[in-house]
Order: structure tokens, then sequence, then C-alpha cells
DNA sequence: TTGATAATGGAAACCATTTTCAATAAGGAT
DNA sequence: ATCCTTATTGAAAATGGTTTCCATTATCAA
């Protein structure tokens, strides 16, 4: 390994070891397939990525890991409605672009959508202000989706 | 049954039979219970109240009238993160007060908000405009939840 | 009242997720 | 580099909310 290279571990090293866990082989491995993959990948999904990658990794691995890595903040665990739930990065090196969704309720095809972010997410830190206050509620995160027929589906 | 009073059953009753379903024993009960009851209740619940005023009902029948009532647009079903879906009414006799949820990711407890309601609805029906023309997509419904910790389990 | 068929209950199936437990590996201390 | 503590792991079994099956029953238009 090269040493005076921090980066050299991937971005999110310290993140790990900060939080007192160990970062291991599988857990590297599905940090990896999640910042390169699409987005909004079920915990099958990227037990069948991992697997082909490295077959000694087990599925209950990938859940302990998607667990702790929404613990930790770096991913957002999704509920579309499928009966499954879907994992996305929360942040990349540079930072993920934030965004919502728009999800299909006949299909469960989501779209993700940046239009109108600015605006939204400005109201909703006006909002969450107020709600703290009121509710004496921490507030660390905030979800918006909407629901709807896709083209595909209303057109039939 | 009191002829010439439509009302004498239920103001869900055209709702059932306007969309070609039949008005039963135990969806009315449903329907009552969750007309009267608290919120967030989940299929368990529900039954629970259900059986005890109607043994012959079962949980199947709960859940499939769930899912009736939620296609129809009469109950709305949330995910509030803890394993089982929770269930409340839409709209009552005078319609209900449309609001938001603050939900505590550690003890799971919701807190409904209508603060701030108007400007985020105001907000949303913009964005919602503007998402279905640009994404074709037909927009029914929206949802917004608020993540964090409540007071009792942040001073702990 | 009758007949077509939607709705039902109970049991079994389903299936995503969690738990169990003995074996293994990470990483600070030596 | 090697030990040692303890977090992490995989495989299999358990869990538990929800759905499906299927024979029976109830709804409601005619």
């Amino acid at each position: 390994m090269a040493r005076g290279n921090c980066y050299g571990q991937g971005w999110w090293h310290g993140r790990f070891t900060g939080c007192g866990y160990r970062l291991t082989i599988g857990r590297e491995l599905i940090l990896d397939i999640l910042s390169k993959s699409d987005k909004h990948l079920s915990a099958e999904d990227i037990y069948v990525k991992v697997h082909s990658r490295n077959p000694a990794i087990g599925l209950t691995t990938v859940y302990r890991t998607l667990d702790v890595l929404s613990n930790i903040g770096l991913v957002y665990k999704y509920d579309f409605g499928d009966g499954r739930a879907r994992y996305e990065l929360s942040e990349g090196p540079k930072g993920a672009k934030h965004h919502h969704h728009l999800i299909c309720t006949k299909c469960n095809r989501v779209i993700d959508y940046t239009d109108f972010i600015d605006e939204e997410v400005e109201l909703l830190n006006q909002t969450e202000k107020g709600l703290s206050k009121k509710y004496d509620f921490k507030i660390t995160n905030h979800l918006i989706q909407f629901y709807g027929l896709c083209n595909a589906c209303a057109s039939k």
C-alpha cells in the first residue's frame, strides 16, 4: 500500500474507523459497488454483484453492512412500495447530487429528479427549524416522494 | 334500512359502490374503526379491534380491505420504518386535516404536524405541475416525512 | 328470489430480513 | 512481525408481516 496516500484506501475509510467500525473486505466491496452502480439497489441486487466478485461474502453481511452504512449516514434506505428496501449512497467522493423521487404506483418505476430541489430544500430547512423548536425534535433528515402514474402506465 | 336517507349507511357508501366494490360487514366495520380510532394503526392493530367486535372477521380480510381502501384512496399507507405498514384514513365525513409526519429514528414515535402545511402544500403543488409536465407523470399524491430524534431519545 | 361472481376465513405459502453460533479476521498492543 | 481481544463473518434456521389458495359464503343487480 502506498504510504503517505490515505486516499488509496477509498474516500470512505475515515468514516468507518472514525466510528469505531472495522474496514473489511466485504464492506469495502459493497461500498465500491454502491458508488459505481446505478441507484436504488436492493440488498439482493447488491448481493448478486458482490457475490460475482467475491463469492465468499454472504447475503447476511450485505444486510449487516447496509445497516451500518445507514446508521453512519453513508447510505439512504428507501421504501418504494415494492416490498423490499432500496439503498443508495448519500454522498460520493465529490458529494452526491441531492434529489427526490417520483414513484409509479403501478409499475414501481422510480424517477430521480433534481428540478425544484433548491426551492424544496429551502422550504424544508425553514420548516425544520420551526418544527424542531415547537416539538423539541432534533431533525436529521427528510423524505419527499411523489406518487402517481408514469407515462407508460397512464396510457393503458 | 331507512329509505331516502343514503347517509344512514355511512358517508363512504358511495365510494365503494361507485368503484364496483361491494359493501360488506367487514369493510364497514374496518372503516368505522379507522374513522373513530387514533391514527397510524397497523393491520394487526385493526384486526384486534375488528375481532373484538366481530370475531368472524379474519386478518386476511383486514389486509385485503386495507388494500382496497388504499387503492380507492380512502386510506393512506405509511412506512414508518418499524417493519409494519400503518394505515390512516385520508378523509373523514368532513374531510381530514392534511398533515405530515415527524418520525423518531430511535423509538419510532410519530408526531403529526399541521404547521407550515399550507406553505409546503403550495410549493408541492407548483413542483407537481412542473414535474408532471417534464416527466410526463400523472402525480396523484405526495409524501413528506422528517426524521430525527424525539426529545426523549435525544436526551439520553 | 335467484344467479353470477365478488368476498371471505383459515391454513399454508411466501419472502425479505434478522438471529444464532461457532469460526474467522481486523487492528491495537506487545 | 506476532499476539490477543473482540468485532465481523457465513450458513442455516428462525422470524414475522403479508399474500396466496381454495372451498364456502355473501352481496346485489336483475
